[in-house]
DNA sequence: AGTTGAGGTAATTGGATGATTACTTATCAG
DNA sequence: CTGATAAGTAATCATCCAATTACCTCAACT
């Protein structure tokens, strides 16, 4: 007679709607994803930040590249709803009290006011830390053949909301995607630990990061 | 009784003085972590790209990390020294002719002339392919903590180079930061192979690189 | 010629890790 | 109450990979 196995130590999970779980689990991806990288990153850790087991979450998204795969998808989505949302709310005059403050003298043109705005809303994504890093981790996996080919598309269509839909226009998209993946690498570096200890680093980030620095000490904590 | 192995089917590599072989292994390792990271690296690829042993790799180096940060290093002092030399020649008066293509009217200031030499460095670097992706690799594997707390170094060390020595100051050398984190990150996603199908990639390669693009086509092939 | 030490490899190992299999258990419709 | 199905796990496998061990073999110097 085999023994019954009594469950001990009562950290059972609770029972969820698959829907759910996947969410979840992919919150969980991102944020692993986003430290480690793809190789880096094992599906055991994402197992154990998403509170369940690792065959589960191998069972839910097939493969590990597929699973790297969905948690990019839903940064991506997540960046270019932002943005669009921005766009969509400073045409429809729903933003003209944040413009007030950023231009006090209404003196720039749609475009100036429109990268503002998204630079701002760039930063309040931070907060979550892992979709913007997950996203740079896709970008420097290039040379992968599946992984690689989703992020030159996401990053082709993140320059085409911004040229076309926002209208920047061809530099004014170069550089605020230039800002942006400054802002990413300083964030991926945890340049933030020598902040208080080097007055270069200091200077570096509050000339990058300008009023939204807070944003970049507080993160971490948001779902 | 054993029997004698005898070496079969040439290949035998050809010796030489341990100090130009490990030059030989760091010039693999950084084209083998350019590529796939540190994680995403095996010594065995390093060993292959150097023609010789996985064993002979970790003996000469201790372990992974070790090769990893050796790597980082030669790249960052490539990078570093590269920059230093543009800025002494051009205090010599030995830029003349350069700057005088860039800037006909010679009607910018120091800083804005060194700004456009070190890039055109920085571009020149490109051409290894490895040098830059290498130290990108870095800059995103802030979590490890030896390997983040160097590229936190390194980095750091680029940004007081460029502002103070070469005297660009804290805009000027977060634009020229940016600008350079934006070039890592389109060559590392291997934008070029869209180059010829998607003319938006097309722009905002010829946007970003100007007259440095057809380096990055023709990167890889220098050693 | 013989020894020695540096340059190198084959074989192996032990741990990690993605994936698979075979279960267990909760929930819910009838 | 009772299947049936969905949610979830334990145990295990096969593979990969960094590191170790135990060698081999030239070249240089007595």
């Amino acid at each position: 007679m085999v023994k019954k196995i009594v469950r001990e130590s009562g950290a059972r999970p609770a029972r969820m709607p698959a829907a759910e779980r996947r969410e979840l689990i992919l919150q969980a991806a991102t944020a692993v994803f986003a430290e480690r990288g793809y190789s880096g990153a094992t599906t055991d850790q994402v197992a154990k930040a998403a509170h369940i087991s690792q065959p589960y979450v191998v069972r839910m998204f097939g493969t590990k590249e597929n699973l790297f795969l969905e948690a990019l998808d839903r940064a991506l989505g997540k960046l270019m709803d932002s943005f669009r949302s921005v766009i969509a709310d400073y045409d429809a005059g729903r933003l003209a009290g944040k413009v007030a403050l950023l231009d006090p003298d209404k003196g720039s043109s749609r475009e100036v006011q429109l990268k503002q705005l998204m630079s701002l809303a760039y930063a309040d994504l931070v907060q979550d830390r892992g979709i913007l890093l997950m996203m740079m981790q896709s970008f420097i996996a290039g040379h992968e053949p599946v992984i690689g080919a989703c992020a030159r598309d996401g990053f082709v269509g993140i320059y085409r909301l911004v040229r076309d839909e926002a209208g920047l226009g061809e530099e004014m998209t170069r550089d605020f995607l230039a800002h942006g993946m400054l802002m990413n690498t300083l964030i991926s570096l945890r340049l933030t630990d020598l902040y208080e200890t080097n007055s270069a680093v200091a200077e570096l980030l509050e000339c990058t990061m300008g009023a939204k620095l807070p944003l970049l000490f507080a993160s971490g904590k948001a779902g």
